[in-house]
DNA sequence: ACCGCGAAGTTGTATATACATCTCACCATG
DNA sequence: CATGGTGAGATGTATATACAACTTCGCGGT
């Protein structure tokens, strides 16, 4: 009655197969990049794109950010609060239901502004890693996953 | 004094450019469909790799498993916290400092084993969403991180 | 023998994320 | 008009993650 039935052969073999795994390190180490790189501004990578997602809108409904970014409404909506309560967002009630629609402040088209700098440190630090090859195929695959919108009008 | 410094246009630029907007984006996808695919097991994708991780080395230490992942310390402390509380992963005390020896549980081996056919399943998504050539890539910027790992024996 | 330093973990705190559930406003339909 | 469904967010709860500060323990130098 052997209790071992994963070796350690085989454990390392799932793990060097395993696409999550590397996926997962690779972005704690991108997400650490840019979140070093700005933390002068005080502003994340996350509400960083957040930010950027709306500022490209003009202006946004929470579900049309929350489609672009393919993230739950709730994680979103938690985001939101804490750049309102920074001062970087603002919501302005909509027409339809419960609706509202997000604009940048003047101190959020500002942290924009002058995190550029910085945001260019880091995606530069951020090429290094995942060399042309690399950003070639993120960035094919982003394109991909947003070009599939149902984007029902 | 125009307060409007970043336009929708630009902002686009940005959005299109940023390298860490892509990766998390796609992070969120890849999480999700493992995450999901595992959920029979009540197991996560995050802890599925730490146990695979332990079970690779036959014992590990936390900061071994931190060396591998690159995960912050902490972060590892309180996965573990969880995983023990569940009864996947045992701690034993180790001979130096405060160091302590991690092992799978037979119920983890269990689980570990369990798991393989979602696993795969899973697997199989990610490939179809990666591509080929983005699971090469990932593959590729993964080895090149653990390589350089300072190692000192 | 002592002192201090460094390695290894833990704990406090904050953010990012998701699933499930609830609320609210509107609309369609009987 | 009442009612029930749906879309859009908000809220409850849990996990994943990181930074900073704290705790311990062992070791080296004097």
């Amino acid at each position: 009655m052997s209790t071992a039935k994963i070796t350690p052969t085989a454990a390392n073999a799932l793990n060097q197969a395993c696409i999550a795994d590397k996926f997962k390190l690779i972005n704690r180490l991108i997400t650490s990049i840019y979140d070093e790189a700005l933390r002068p501004l005080g502003i994340t990578v996350s509400q960083m794109n957040i930010l950027v997602v709306v500022a490209k809108f003009g202006e946004a409904s929470p579900s049309q950010v929350v489609g672009w970014l393919h993230m739950e409404k709730s994680t979103l909506s938690r985001n939101v609060d804490r750049m309102r309560k920074r001062g970087w967002l603002k919501a302005t009630p909509g027409n339809h239901g419960r609706s509202h629609t997000l604009r940048l402040t003047a101190k959020g088209d500002a942290v924009l502004e002058q995190g550029q700098p910085f945001w260019r440190e880091a995606q530069k630090e951020a090429r290094l890693l995942l060399g042309e090859q690399g950003v070639k195929e993120v960035v094919r695959i982003a394109r991909s996953v947003r070009s599939e919108q149902v984007d029902s009008a």
